[in-house]
DNA sequence: AAGTCGGGGTA
DNA sequence: TACCCAGACTT
């Protein structure tokens, strides 16, 4: 039996039900492919739910506001997916008519569709004949491929994927495609792989020369590095505290956000505020390329001159906005020390 | 090609 | 800690 086959006929009989899985409507298969980058199915899939419920198609995402997409994101992470999505869907009601494009050619032109994005759409949906290559897939073919090149590298990626053009040419995409993921995730898994119950055993070059447990091969990346950060409660005696909407692009691009400045290492070690108040919270929030060290205060209102893009608002209202996991975590430290 | 962009689970 | 997760965009 070839690759194709195998994969096939395993997935088959021991794929997973997933809840976008039992439809071909583009529209709910681009929202899980979206929420699913980087992030793990077990993150994302109540906010599947409850976006597919609040924005059941594209029109409807189309005319919402960004604010409350960005609500629907919030906690998830990678913000600008939340605007990119909503941008796309502008753009498919737009251009073209409310229905999307049914290659992955013309899909890709879409905002926040990348490679791996529009292969999926193309073939969970539209049954394109061409292979996805997500993180999962780069781990199964290195090691049933036994090859060392650097997965993280763009000449491999393009090696690999007219690899599994070739594996899917001659069966159902959509089984091959959710099959080689699954056996990504659940069988060829990064540490401790079933090799003796995965299905490609016969095919894979790795396992026959032992190379496994070295397989995926990535060039080192850039170190990590550390920025401090000042945050500032600002709250007065009517419950009420200072918030302010981020720029529309960049980290945390679009939420809302208290009063925070960069500051220097040794200042941050000081634990002493720039503006009028008293040292309340220190804690560490982590990043994929940094450390953000965060040191809180609780600032009188008396002493600060509100600026013009700040406003006060009341306790009992902020779950109406998008906060930052960061944020969030402050509130929650300071609504159980009240 | 390298850097930016979240948050959570796991060893 | 460090790595990984149904990656894409910017520089």
């Amino acid at each position: 039996m070839d690759i194709g086959q195998s994969i096939v006929t395993w997935f088959e009989s021991q794929g997973r039900d997933l809840p976008w899985r039992d439809t071909r409507d583009p529209y709910r298969i681009w929202i899980a492919e979206v929420i699913l980058q980087q992030t793990r199915i077990a993150q994302g899939i109540k906010y599947f739910y409850r976006f597919v419920e609040r924005f059941p198609d594209v029109q409807t995402l189309a005319s919402a506001h960004q604010d409350e997409v960005l609500k629907y994101w919030e906690g998830l992470g990678y913000y600008s997916r939340a605007r990119n999505l909503h941008a796309a869907a502008k753009q498919v009601v737009e251009k073209y008519e409310g229905k999307f494009p049914q290659h992955y050619t013309e899909l890709q032109k879409l905002r926040g569709i990348g490679p791996y994005t529009a292969r999926a759409i193309g073939s969970f949906a539209f049954g394109n004949q061409t292979g996805v290559i997500d993180g999962n897939v780069l781990r199964v073919m290195s090691r049933v491929l036994g090859d060392f090149s650097p997965v993280n590298q763009q000449s491999t990626r393009k090696k690999f994927q007219e690899i599994i053009d070739q594996w899917v040419k001659n069966v159902d995409s959509r089984n091959f495609n959710n099959g080689i993921m699954d056996i990504g995730s659940v069988v060829c898994t990064p540490t401790q792989p079933g090799c003796l119950i995965c299905p490609l055993l016969d095919h894979c070059k790795g396992y026959k020369e032992g190379m496994v447990h070295l397989l995926p091969f990535k060039e080192k990346k850039t170190d990590r590095k550390i920025k401090h950060y000042h945050f500032y409660l600002i709250s007065n005696t009517r419950g009420e505290v200072v918030i302010r909407q981020r720029p529309a692009k960049g980290l945390w691009g679009g939420l809302w956000e208290i009063p925070n400045q960069k500051v220097s290492k040794e200042e941050w070690e000081e634990k002493k505020s720039r503006l009028a108040g008293e040292f309340f919270h220190q804690m560490k929030h982590v990043f994929t390329h940094f450390d953000m060290m965060i040191n809180v205060f609780l600032v009188s209102p008396q002493e600060y001159d509100l600026k013009p893009a700040e406003q006060f608002i009341s306790k009992d209202k902020i779950h109406i906005f998008a906060f930052s996991k960061a944020v969030l975590k402050i509130f929650d430290k300071w609504q159980n020390t009240d």
